[in-house]
DNA sequence: ATACATGCAAATAGTTTGCAAGAAG
DNA sequence: CTTCTTGCAAACTATTTGCATGTAT
């Protein structure tokens, strides 16, 4: 693996990411890092996005809906994704390893993770239904 | 909703991927539906896919790495990932609700499903490991 | 006859890559 | 001065869509 050298546009990446709480897309990272380097590329922030993940510094969640998201919270935890307005939230589940256990069970193979995603309505959405009914 | 009409296309597809069962790609689905109708074209085998996901007759699974992948199985359980041969297998969870119910805990929101995959090592692939080290 | 389905090709979305020029060590 | 990084554009993968023609009802 090639040494790493420093830039300006990666720690700004890396700075972006790690400050931003609702997963953003590339498309995100890329608007907002373009405010400080209006000439840097999507190929830019795409290759520095997936070196962070290789280095472990962000993770990358597929929604397998719509482009990936990055977070900036690397400890494992799941995902709720609102089926109304596709926020994303964190869930911490308190069992994860609960779970790996008990699909083990009657499996014939190394289970070693998983993800899991939770679907629903946010709360945001759920508020605004109640506003519609009541009216 | 647009009134179904038959065709033979289709019934073709719903019977090889309901008679698959290792979550085949469209792209698995368009090669063997071509041996039946060697013009059929992609855009047909995507667009009956999707029809047959609405109508519930088949499920998609996105893996988040490569192309999506259609399901036989309807019913509710989750599946395996192998990280080395990329294979998909499926996984009948005992507590599906369990997790949902405890994730709900602490969620403000309504949560009304949950996909979870899991990652590891399939057991052909094991047994192909342990044959490396023994030789 | 009408409406849905097909094959084909072009379009799209998201992401990756090759390459010449620029910056870091 | 060598290696890594960038910006740009082109390429690529997976999927969707427009349209003229074909088929089911």
């Amino acid at each position: 693996m090639a040494a790493l050298k420093y830039s300006r546009q990666r720690e700004s990446i890396r700075e972006f990411v790690k400050s931003c709480h609702d997963h953003p897309t590339a498309d995100t990272v890329y608007a907002g890092i373009k405010e400080e380097f209006p000439n840097i590329s999507l190929g830019t922030v795409y290759r520095n996005l997936s070196l962070l993940v290789e280095l472990g510094e962000i993770a990358k969640i597929s929604t397998g809906e719509g482009p990936d998201r990055f977070d900036c919270n690397t400890r494992p935890h799941s995902h709720f994704i609102c089926t109304q307005c596709h926020c994303i939230k964190d869930i911490q589940l308190t069992d994860m390893d609960y779970i790996t256990r008990k699909a083990s069970e009657n499996f014939d193979g190394e289970i070693t993770a998983h993800t899991t995603t939770f679907y629903g309505i946010c709360k945001n959405c759920l508020g605004k239904k109640n506003l519609q009914k009541s009216s």
